[in-house]
DNA sequence: CTGACGATTCACT
DNA sequence: GTGAATCGTCAGC
């Protein structure tokens, strides 16, 4: 297991990674890196292993298609590197890295992670009487496992709270599949983009198939 | 002000 | 496989 201390001391992705241009890379290469959240001194922590890029003005799925601008989605119109915390279904806060530039809206879904720091905790707060693979499992119970919610929309990833660091432990990029999105069925022929990333056979990933 | 609905999850048949 | 839970957001009036 993972020992706080050395995963605080892994470096945090940069500026540089979340602001460039092409966000169904960045949601590749978000595989792999370990999400952390640090709250009242308490520290979660989940390697990543499911994600799904959001393309933009001109993609469908997008809460900004159209260039759509809401109170709710505004912090998709930052610069990279911030979260976007919504609320989904009234009950499930989904968690978003928002990447690009400002005034150019694009996310990260952070869909699913594998548990690797602070597993008590996240039982705690999800109210699981043992951890199984259903913990971190589909974007809402990330979020439930991890703590967030739509207060920490917003929240700058290069700050202590909430933030992602990379072991350079990448995944094989033979592992890694490209495949539609999940639950995207109204966006028409973009519900059929291959969108979402996932790690091959690993059992917290969302969905019935593995492909 | 009102109504429809969702980037989901879980219990139940 | 089916359906309920649950509430902030958003478009429309």
């Amino acid at each position: 297991m993972l020992q706080i201390n050395s995963l605080l001391s892994l470096p945090k992705l940069s500026t540089s990674f979340y602001r460039r241009d092409n966000v169904v890379l960045v949601a590749r290469e978000l595989i792999g890196k370990i999400l952390v959240t640090r709250f009242n001194n308490q520290v979660t922590a989940g390697r990543i292993v499911e994600t799904e890029a959001y393309n933009g003005i001109v993609d469908k799925a997008s809460h900004a298609y159209g260039g759509r601008r809401t109170k709710r989605t505004e912090i998709m119109y930052a610069d990279g590197g911030k979260a976007y915390v919504y609320l989904c279904y009234g009950i499930h806060h989904l968690f978003n890295v928002v990447t690009h530039l400002k005034n150019s809206p694009h996310a990260v879904l952070i869909r699913a992670v594998e548990p690797l720091v602070g597993i008590e905790l996240m039982l705690q707060r999800t109210a699981k009487p043992k951890a199984d693979f259903s913990l971190t499992k589909g974007p809402g119970n990330v979020s439930r496992a991890l703590g967030i919610s739509t207060q920490h929309t917003g929240v700058d990833l290069l700050e202590d709270a909430l933030f992602i660091v990379t072991d350079n432990d990448d995944i094989s990029q033979k592992k890694i599949i490209a495949t539609p999105r999940i639950g995207v069925d109204y966006a028409g022929e973009d519900a059929l983009l291959p969108y979402r990333f996932i790690v091959k056979d690993n059992p917290y990933v969302s969905g019935k198939k593995h492909a």
